[in-house]
DNA sequence: GTCTATATCGCGATAGAC
DNA sequence: GTCTATCGCGATATAGAC
């Protein structure tokens, strides 16, 4: 029952919640301990006896975000049930699904800003960040465009790689960025079109 | 020749390098005015007679690096020079210049990093980089797709939106993120890969 | 315009009572 | 475990001499 197990404490958890709305909205060097204190309603002390200095308390939260955003959007052992769907449907649905993410949870769009904010002080945060979001969804599109029987793509992992990624820069513009007004464009000409490109690309003939 | 002006000044431009230096490296939060002054060899004073404020300064340092970065890319201009060359030659061309940056400027990656950053303290700016980089570059692809001989795409600006985007995103995983051991993908596999969609989905019949 | 010196404040972190 | 009170430092910004 230390500090650094994951025990459950009432204390502990205000002070994560505190923590993580003052974090995502200064970004780590701004944000101020006395105020994470008071936003919890506990003493700055109490952090401290919990959490030894800033930088652990830091990397507390975003651990906590890491897991529990996105956990369970596109798990390996879902993809092996949907082998047969067709892609149109599949892709459709994951790309609805992640396009969904920052319109119903803001708070998940401080998280990726704060993520590639603190990168380069925090490269291992980046790092885990990359490993239990991207590479997973990754390997589970990987793996269903090699094995799907309606496609026979040239390079399926490049292909998983293109569909995320445009996915994902679409939420950095118009959503981290603020791009709506500047680089206008409608997710269903988004997901119309990376559809069209990869059917095209590996269409099997019937 | 007021200090908002944009007339050279030597001490001017010494703070401006060592602001961008330090800004880069620290973040705007973390960023030092002291330092700044030490490394660009003036007093504090000083600085505060050019620019007004912390916030001034940092200003001035991200519209310095978003006219000096990118900015003849892929002029407008240029486009309509090689408006019959073949899809494969011109977007190669495209992808190996936007890769490069990365690796032969690092500076590139520190700004990309705290545009992003800070997006959420200066929306303007993020606006701003939004404006002089992303859409020039989406505008010029979109024309090119649409007026190319050799294709036929179905929705151009969409398809220059996931091609630049795809790129875009690829520079944020292997190089912003530190990601290039846990996403490996050369850079060949991903222009391949996106060459090869783009032609499938619009080539026109000969 | 540029400097030195300083005002003023809030920061991360801790000591010690309970 | 949790609190109050505080330490020591470095931050932005400025006053005033030259």
């Amino acid at each position: 029952m230390t500090a650094a197990s994951s025990c459950s404490s009432d204390k502990r958890d205000a002070i994560l919640e505190g923590a993580i709305a003052e974090f995502l909205k200064q970004g780590y060097a701004a944000a101020s301990m006395d105020r994470i204190a008071s936003t919890a309603g506990v003493s700055k002390a109490t952090i401290y006896s919990h959490f030894q200095s800033k930088d652990r308390l830091f990397i507390a939260i975003v651990d906590r975000l890491v897991l529990s955003k996105f956990a369970d959007l596109l798990a390996p052992e879902q993809v092996t049930q949907h082998l047969n769907d067709p892609p149109e449907q599949l892709l459709r649905h994951l790309a609805s699904t992640m396009l969904q993410v920052p319109r119903q949870d803001p708070e998940y769009v401080g998280f990726i800003r704060i993520v590639i904010a603190e990168s380069e002080r925090f490269p291992d945060l980046a790092q885990t960040f990359l490993r239990e979001l991207p590479a997973i969804a990754l390997e589970s599109l990987s793996h269903y465009f090699t094995h799907c029987p309606h496609l026979a793509l040239p390079d399926p992992e490049a292909t998983a790689r293109i569909f995320l990624g445009a996915i994902a820069h679409y939420i950095i513009t118009q959503y981290v960025l603020y791009g709506a007004d500047i680089l206008p464009l409608t997710e269903t000409r988004l997901i119309d079109t990376l559809i069209a490109m990869i059917t095209a690309s590996g269409a099997k003939p019937l």
